[in-house]
RNA sequence: GCCCCAGUAGCUCAGGGGAUAGAGCAUCGGCCUCCGGAGCCGGGAGCGCAGGUUCGAAUCCUGCCUGGGGCACCA
């Protein structure tokens, strides 16, 4: 079967033709839908096809070539048609006009033909990195792939609020305070008779806590005697002990400062710095609605919602809402998030990037908060899950003595090797210190999203820096290269007096092709939203430049005499830099003007 | 034990029930009077196994094999 499709919604090429098709399909009595015209699998034989018919044909109980020449015949515009022909069980060969091809090129606006979809309040929860603890490798993904879908979601008309999502509720900061108070009691933080009146300044750096939280996590495991301490000390930081909540406060802005350079860098950006502490007050409403309700019951001492349903034929643990000892947990605060989110942020849509591994966490939360009516039917929970980076061994990646490598240590290695690449290649020798470091940076970085961004995102994928960061093939710097290429050209016609005119109809197959590439975007967008997955956009960014490079190697600009067909090359590079800028956007990668 | 995900070219990965399964790297062979050769053109090489559904399966279903991951008081 075909998914059905809301073809209307765009003014893409495909969707022109799935337009004029679906009409010929309706005055057959079939549906419209049958009528989706995709990209021909065969370009030796037609640009698009048409293969609604065989579907068609077999529910219908007729003859699938019969039903084709029905369509065919009842397709009342033949104009934008070169060809309309008819092949194997039922399939209609299509291929434009040079003219009607040209002239929608020439008609493309920033939209490059995509539609603006319904409007979906959005939440996309991507990131979160816990507090006090350096972002590692395990961030990367979650990061940039949720920031893509974000812009990719954006693009197409939603609104969209982006959530980091802090880690910065739990464990590691009962342990984090009790370990302050050993070591320096006599702070004002741990005086109970104080309740304000607290220093500004954080009494630590962000490198005394990443120094300190793996010391306390392992206290924790070997001293029963600390780590009940810390136990309790979570208990009142989330009861609001003002010594721990100041203290605390300053962790969390010390910890926000170090991980927003790093984002930054990544050109990650977040609406909300929420946290799993932002929703601490719907705690205990929530769970004495739902003990009141009766969703909730106790199971060995502990509080938990029953999730799996009679239809189930798997085992499905149930949702733990409070530990035994009453304490709340990670399930708790993500289903009193989504509550907020539904309720103080109107959520109709809430996406989380996060690793494959929470699959079942992610099932247990989504399901129960169905359940309760916290999310109501129409709002949509949905795990986009993510792989991991792999080393050369292809385990999760690890530092050479078998330690997390730190994001920032990452993006420095990749930043580092772009810069040896590029004097490697004798590139941007004219250029200063100063700008070949910023070309470096925006090259290593492009090297290591596009690394990233063209594997599917819940596939794990070996993580290369030589492979990320080479000039050749399949690669971010390529993709930068192809860009910058055509910065130049058209910086070398405007220092020519020469500007760009209409597009005129192609007399070349490169040149036709680059067009044909060029009206494929909306499709790959739409995909890129739906399934939440941006390495379809990532691969087009490559096919986009690779045809460029044909075009450029067929069609030579400035010994072009024909001053319209000139002209009409200038439009071409100019529509296909910016869409290409825009496909890199939402990437989110970068493009240096020179390089 | 149960569940989830994966297995596609020598390597790294795409792939939407449709025709002849695509890239990049590597390899072999071509192309520099030319806007930036970081390029272009071409060759060889593949869907884990066995069934099933379908006019049509890498794609959907079942079983098996192999690998990874997950299975309530950590997040």
């Amino acid at each position: 079967m075909l998914a059905p499709r809301r073809f209307e919604e765009t003014m893409s090429l495909a969707a022109n033709l799935s337009a004029i098709f679906g009409d010929a399909f309706a005055t057959q009595g079939l549906d419209r839908s049958f009528g989706l015209v995709v990209v021909s699998a065969r370009p030796d034989l037609a640009q698009f096809q048409c293969n609604g018919a065989m579907p068609a044909a077999k529910r219908a109980g007729r003859n699938p070539r019969d039903v084709a020449e029905g369509v065919l015949d009842a397709i009342t515009d033949e104009s934008p048609f070169a060809e309309l022909s008819l092949a194997g069980p039922g399939f209609i060969n299509i291929t434009l006009t040079e003219e009607y091809l040209a002239s929608y090129i020439d008609g493309l606006d920033s939209r490059y033909g995509a539609g603006l979809q319904e409007a979906k309040k959005t939440i996309v929860d991507y990131g979160g990195p816990n507090v006090a603890k350096e972002l590692h490798v395990g961030h990367l993904r979650t990061a940039i792939i949720g920031e893509s879908v974000k812009r990719v979601l954006r693009f197409l008309g939603h609104d969209v609020v982006g959530d980091v999502h802090l880690g910065d509720w739990g464990m590691p900061y009962g342990q984090l305070i009790a370990e302050l108070e050993d070591r320096f009691p006599d702070l004002p933080y741990f005086d109970e008779e104080q309740t304000d009146g607290y220093p500004e300044t954080s009494p630590v750096a962000i490198e005394d806590l990443q120094v300190m939280y793996p010391e306390a996590a392992l206290r924790a495991k070997n001293d029963e005697e600390f780590a009940a301490r810390a136990r309790a000390a979570v208990v009142e930081l989330q009861a609001g002990r003002p010594g721990y909540r100041a203290l605390w406060q300053h962790m969390r802005d010390v910890s926000i400062a170090a991980m927003k350079k790093v984002y930054d860098r990544l050109n990650v950006h977040f609406d909300l710095w929420y946290g799993e502490s932002t929703i601490n007050h719907r705690l205990q409403p929530m769970v004495k609605r739902l003990v009141d309700d009766g969703y909730a019951y106790e199971s060995d001492g502990a509080l938990v919602i029953e999730v799996m349903t009679d239809e189930d034929t798997k085992e499905i643990p149930p949702f733990l809402l409070l530990k035994s000892d009453g304490a709340s947990l990670y399930t708790t605060w993500d289903l009193a998030t989504i509550e907020d989110r539904v309720e103080d942020l109107g959520a109709e849509v809430i996406l989380y990037f996060v690793d494959v591994r929470q699959g079942l966490h992610f099932e247990q939360v989504y399901r129960a908060a169905y359940k309760t009516g916290i999310a109501p039917e129409e709002v949509v929970l949905e795990h986009a899950g993510n792989g991991t980076v792999n080393g050369p061994d292809a385990k999760p990646f690890r530092t050479r003595d078998g330690g997390l490598l730190t994001l920032r240590e990452l993006i420095d290695m990749v930043v580092a090797r772009a810069g040896e690449r590029i004097e490697e290649n004798a590139l941007a020798t004219e250029f200063g210190a100063e700008e070949k470091a910023q070309i470096a940076e925006i090259v290593g970085l492009a090297a290591l999203k596009y690394g990233d961004l063209q594997n599917h995102r819940s596939s794990n994928y070996i993580f290369d820096v030589d492979r990320f960061t080479s000039f050749d093939g399949k690669t971010g710097p390529y993709l930068l290269y192809g860009a910058v290429r055509m910065k130049s050209i058209l910086r070398e016609t405007g220092s020519r007096g020469l500007a760009a005119g209409p597009i005129l109809a192609p007399d070349r197959e490169q040149e036709r092709n680059l067009m044909l590439q060029l009206a494929r975007f909306p499709e790959v967008v739409e995909r890129t939203a739906e399934h939440r997955a941006p390495n379809h956009i990532a691969e087009y960014a490559y096919e986009l430049v690779a045809e460029f490079s044909r075009f450029y190697e067929a069609c030579h600009i400035l010994k072009e005499e024909d001053a319209a067909r000139q002209a009409s090359w200038i439009g071409l590079v100019e529509r296909t830099l910016a869409e290409l800028t825009t496909v890199l956007d939402l990437l989110g990668i970068d493009v240096p003007e020179r390089m």
